[in-house]
DNA sequence: GATATAATTTAGTCATGCCTAAATTAATTT
DNA sequence: AAATTAATTTAGGCATGACTAAATTATATC
């Protein structure tokens, strides 16, 4: 069996690999908030268990075998969160530090069983796909809602889970992933947006904005 | 903060403690499943940081302070028992060793939202009690099965549990505490109960028996 | 192409928490 | 009381996983 930080390297090297970022030494440990020499020191036990690969001072890569072991924390993770969220009410911007901490001591069981109550979903409170058992991830094909344009209407299909405080304000305004909006205006000079959730007119920043993915978008009139 | 294995010690201290037992480093050390050169040295830490009473070579007793935390860890480790097993289904032979591992990352916030799911319960699966939030343990005064004598009835009330085979032998004669039975005959010599659970009469070994304590005895004829 | 800057790795340290082996202290026999 | 046995503690070691400081390598600039 791995180490908890082992299983939180893996899991961040797949989550930036994903990203379509190239993972570096110094990227990997500003993301784990370590030191880039202690992450220098892990990848090298995780390149000795052939989970990752990397050419000295060059970029890193999981192997299959890390891809699995990794996609198996994330799929503990993001069942945990919603679990969290949906079973015991769990404010959403709350459930990413918690499932932090179950993620690597929950077993399969409980997993499967949790799994079996929540009805086999397959996106957590953020919208963020969970894989399913055998490490299949659908894929999907979400739009930043910094490309919308005026009139647009569309769905929100994911959010950022990092920032606990930007998720609350997002919780807030009923920003959840399933919620329909529909963009009233853009201001110009790379401005706010101007939306309309169930009638209210709400105004999103940019920074805010980059944090919001959206599916199904329609052109309004 | 604690380390999970300075909550272990704390905890299998306190039960030691309550069981009546003379806690010595030894003791501790097999319970822990260490050798006795390791409790020595985290006894250390232990005592340094005010959890732990004892003078070299002597007895062991937690401090008020060390109490508490015990206290914790066992309301979080019961509570999650009860959780696992009605929430998730869990057999309760399993429940033990999952919440062994959970007990040290479940946070406050999560275990309130636990205690209110399950209606603030008094007791885990196994019969044991819940200290409430402040570290207040409900007194039982439950009388071990092997005392009972032909043609009492009376209701399991706790079973011990740390051995998961006799918890499986137990649910299938649906030993739970809350079930009623009587003693139809007591073998002689230290020999077997013969018992009727809801009609059913039951052979139940005296080594099966010291593990079972009963509640509500009452004669019969 | 030489040099400055940035990133990465190596080397050595520290805290946890376990281990074994040896020394010490306590308890039991004789 | 002395000697044996049992329990406990000390001493030293090991793996994990973090750290700092220094050395190395890569990249960017002039």
């Amino acid at each position: 069996m791995l180490t908890h930080a082992a299983e939180d390297y893996l899991k961040s090297i797949y989550k930036l690999q994903e990203k379509g970022t190239k993972v570096s030494t110094g990227l990997l440990a500003e993301t784990l908030n370590v030191k880039p020499a202690s992450a220098t020191g892990m990848l090298k036990k995780l390149k000795a268990m052939k989970l990752v690969c990397q050419e000295r001072y060059q970029e890193i890569t999981l192997t299959e075998a890390g891809r699995v072991v990794a996609l198996e924390i994330i799929r503990h993770h993001r069942l945990l969160e919603l679990y969290l969220f949906k079973a015991l009410g769990v404010p959403w911007e709350n459930v990413h530090e918690e499932a932090e901490k179950l993620e690597h001591v929950i077993s399969e069981d409980v997993e499967e069983r949790i799994d079996a109550v929540l009805g086999y979903p397959t996106a957590d409170p953020h919208g963020a796909p969970i894989p399913d058992k055998n490490g299949v991830v659908a894929q999907t094909a979400y739009i930043p809602m910094t490309t919308l344009r005026k009139a647009q209407t569309c769905v929100v299909a994911e959010v950022s889970d990092n920032d606990s405080a930007l998720l609350q304000y997002l919780g807030e305004l009923n920003l959840y992933p399933g919620t329909a909006f529909r963009v009233l205006d853009v201001a110009p000079f790379e401005g706010p947006f101007t939306i309309d959730i169930a009638g209210h007119p709400v105004v999103i920043g940019r920074e805010v904005a980059k944090h919001i993915y959206v599916a199904d978008v329609q052109e309004g009139k």
